[in-house]
DNA sequence: CATCGCGTTCATTTTTATTTGAACATATTG
DNA sequence: CAATATGTTCAAATAAAAATGAACGCGATG
């Protein structure tokens, strides 16, 4: 009975890696990480990339994420370089392969302080520039709206402050 | 000698409200707030606006928001209605006029509020659903893939705790 | 040293997000 | 109650972000 053989091998093939495309598994991991991912403002490759490596036992190749992901070289070459740039993702050597495998390093907290160092704290610099800025401008103001200003830059640099004295914490929580 | 004194005086109003437009401190809190919005992943408008409404001593009716910031009707009605939605600016009353005059509201933290619950909170809940499923699809596998995923799983959960922890802590934080 | 395999880059295309503007609803005024 | 003022909504236009795929670089291989 090859043909009921057959239907079996391919359902528990399903269960797994369904005809080269992904496990209900890999499914719901790379959903997952897309949606994590949008949240901290990255494209949504870098999600499906991570996810598919997160749920994946062994190290995948480049060529390996193209093909189950439905994706072209370049994004995932792209997704790649970041996922590297903040240590989401480490290569391992295949012995008699050139070829580069990945693996996902399950530090999720390499998310977080790469958002925090490339995003957060950019801004509260430029922000802090801003309001050093502002200050200047201030002391042009005739003294009705000087007042209404001062106050208002009070709050500013209040936040600012308030920012900067959490996100050490926060990076010491996340690392934790 | 007019000629200087216009000069004069349009000096002065170009440090104030330079020709309808906007003032060297308005400019640089509308930058800061775009720039701040933007981490949120909320459109620039929005941040124009309330940048322009912090700036601003007097309430400012939809029609000025328009003018000195070159917006249709539309987009400023739709980023009034998002900030009056997590409380980021209030209208104030303003006798003989029918139209909404609007200030902006100091507390910062009501963005990031709205962030952690609009955004946040969402994303969380719906990942928790899908480790469940996953937990589903577990059983499923063969031993020697299942424990591998049993692992990552763990690792989700584990995250999962991590931030389902953080959040109410970083509320008070901001609210404080 | 010519060819091939692997990965990166970047101009172009596609997709997604935002803005515009006109139509509409609602309240006000004469 | 017609005319007007104000604000909202939403389909269409525009702008911004991301993905594609071909060209390229570089090292390995025969």
């Amino acid at each position: 009975m090859p043909a009921k053989i057959s239907t079996l091998a391919s359902r528990k093939a399903a269960a797994r890696r369904p005809a080269g495309g992904l496990s209900p598994l890999e499914v719901e991991a790379i959903d997952l990480f897309i949606s994590f991912v949008r949240l901290l403002g990255m494209p949504k490759s870098v999600g499906e990339i991570y996810g598919l490596l997160f749920a994946s036992p062994e190290a995948l190749a480049l060529d390996a994420l193209m093909e189950r992901l439905h994706m072209s070289k370049g994004a995932a070459s792209q997704g790649l370089k970041v996922l590297r740039s903040f240590g989401a993702v480490r290569t391992v050597y295949v012995a008699g392969d050139r070829r580069d495998h990945y693996l996902a390093d399950f530090e999720l907290s390499k998310f977080a302080s790469a958002f925090i160092k490339e995003e957060v704290q950019p801004h509260l610099d430029s922000g802090a520039a801003r309001i050093a800025r502002m200050e200047q401008h201030l002391v042009k103001l005739p003294k009705a709206e000087r007042e209404a200003a001062t106050l208002r830059l009070a709050k500013l640099r209040h936040w600012k402050e308030k920012g900067e004295g959490m996100l050490p914490w926060l990076l010491k929580f996340l690392v934790a």
